[in-house]
RNA sequence: GGCGGCAUAGCCAAGUGGUAAGGCAGAGGACUGCAAAUCCUUUAUCCCCAGUUCGAAUCUGGGUGCCGCCUCCA
């Protein structure tokens, strides 16, 4: 078995086989950083994310390329109105990133390119395509020409007239083509700018994308992906200019995430139904909102709502107990154990092996969720019906869990020992279990509760009273 | 008008020809001082109609409903 991705350009699954063997070139459109993300914008950063580790997890380097948009009317309109330059607002949002980001446990790119340090590569793109008869200037802009460009409107599927009859775009009348679009803007007042050989002014939106991702990733990319909604025109502007100046396949595997939908909406800022990704992290554990994420497949429209987190969080919270009580077994193992759990231990490679099977499916991270509970369930069976575990079970079982961990990235992170908190709690938990013994159970449960006030959930089981903090 | 997506149990969601994964919630049972956790059992003929087929959620045609792109947007 090998890879298959869903390719937007074929609009069938291919099997994937990139540009150079054993390495990926995996560019992914970024964020405007103009102000917080919301959890739509999240979609992609986590999903594309498992993609990559999923990349590496099958063996491939992968180079990882996440731009950031710092130059845009957006970025202007807000740095203008709280008189701030638009460095500055760039540079405040892009730490914001990677706060939520990273709180997502979204691994950091290779490379996080900017558009205002790339201008040399930019103007030296534009310039190629005004060399080569596929752009043209106009006092001081710069326009793509696509009618010199045949295939302008493959990835989109539409013609040129199809996609003019339904356009609601303004007349300008220096474009000789209504759907030619600005590769370089002239300058406005109060809008930072840039020398060129057109005079002052700044990048259009599509040129950063094609001019950074060739950069850092060569002039075929093995996978380009964003949102479904970048199809058209970003994507597809993207690539006319790449291939108009280069003359060779842009892209191997487009791929785009469905969107993220809340009151069967689709959230944006424009429709203002946004949730920013930082307020859900309020209200929701990370890994609650990776696995709710995952748990739809990357291309289908996912609806967000407070029940769907919810559901996702109890998923996680069973996963935790899992992961926990398989953590009290390996640790309190003993010597001389059983060691005839071979049947059981060869169970988790399978799994694995399941879990391989449906994301090489056009990367089924739905279906490997389902896997993950297989193996929760394998794990909360055996060790129910095993009183002295083999060590070889629990050890297959910690593979699978951190194998699959590599990829989902929503395993519990290890206990970070509070020295002092622990010691009082163990000391509760001592002095509950003498009152039990005691049959004082008013007082037994009068220090359940205190602990339950706390966060800190108790377990009487067979092997002794087991604690964890409620997340 | 063009292009595209979706419709599977109370909820979320896999499954693209051989009689429906997984999660959440619910019910019954086991275990427990009570809990918690866990296990066992249990809950669907897959939007409608017609067709192809020995056989369809899965293919074809028609219909209904919802959503998106064609303008900035993940």
């Amino acid at each position: 078995m090998s890879l298959v991705l869903y390719n937007d350009l074929t609009r069938t699954k291919e099997p994937f086989i990139p540009v150079r063997k054993g390495h990926v070139g995996f560019y992914s459109c970024g964020p405007t950083v103009y102000d917080y993300f919301h959890i739509g914008n999240a979609r992609p950063f986590i999903v594309f994310d498992v993609l990559r580790r999923y990349l590496e997890y099958s063996g491939y380097t992968v180079t990882f390329v996440q731009n950031f948009t710092d130059i845009e009317d957006k970025m202007i309109a807000r740095a203008n109105r709280e008189g701030i330059t638009v460095r500055q607002l760039a540079d405040r949002f892009i730490g914001e990133y990677y706060k939520d980001a990273d709180a997502l446990g979204v691994r950091r790119a290779n490379h996080n390119p900017l558009a205002t340090e790339h201008m040399d590569e930019i103007i030296g793109l534009v310039s190629t395509l005004i060399e080569k008869g596929h752009a043209y200037e106009a006092d001081g802009d710069v326009f793509f020409d696509v009618s010199s460009f045949p295939k302008y409107g493959a990835l989109s599927k539409q013609s040129l007239e199809e996609l003019q009859s339904g356009a609601r775009i303004e007349i300008n009348e220096r474009k000789k083509h209504p759907l030619d679009f600005a590769l370089w803007k002239a300058k406005k007042e109060g809008e930072p700018s840039w020398p060129s050989p057109w005079g002052e002014g700044r990048p259009g939106w599509h040129i950063e994308c094609s001019a950074m991702s060739m950069k850092y990733l060569g002039e075929t990319l093995d996978i380009h992906s964003g949102g479904t909604d970048l199809t058209f025109p970003h994507h597809e502007n993207e690539i006319a200019q790449a291939e108009a100046a280069t003359g060779k396949p842009f892209v191997k595997y487009w791929i785009h995430n469905g969107y993220l939908l809340i009151d069967k909406e689709k959230m944006s800022k424009s429709l203002g139904n946004f949730l920013t990704a930082r307020a859900a992290l309020e209200k929701f554990p990370a890994r609650a909102i990776r696995f709710f994420m995952l748990s739809a497949h990357y291309r289908s429209p996912i609806n967000f709502s407070e029940e769907s987190l919810l559901q996702a969080k109890s998923a996680m919270e069973r996963l935790d107990n899992c992961w926990s009580d398989l953590g009290h077994a390996i640790t309190n193992r003993k010597k001389g154990e059983r060691t005839e759990g071979n049947e059981t231990a060869a169970l988790f490679p399978a799994l694995e092996e399941k879990f391989r099977a449906v994301m090489d499916d056009d990367f089924n991270t739905a279906a490997a969720t389902g896997v993950l509970f297989d193996g929760v369930k394998t794990v909360n069976t055996y060790l129910k019906e095993s009183d002295l575990p083999d060590p070889a079970v629990l050890e297959a079982a910690e593979t699978f869990f951190r194998k699959l961990d590599s990829v989902m990235g929503i395993l519990p992170p290890e206990a970070s020992g509070e020295e002092g908190e622990s010691a009082g709690i163990e000391k509760l938990i001592a002095e509950r279990n003498e009152a039990r013994k005691r049959k004082d159970f008013s007082r037994s449960d009068e220090i359940r509760d205190e602990l339950a006030a706390r966060g800190i959930v108790l377990e009487d089981t067979p092997e002794g009273t087991k604690w964890k903090k409620k997340g």
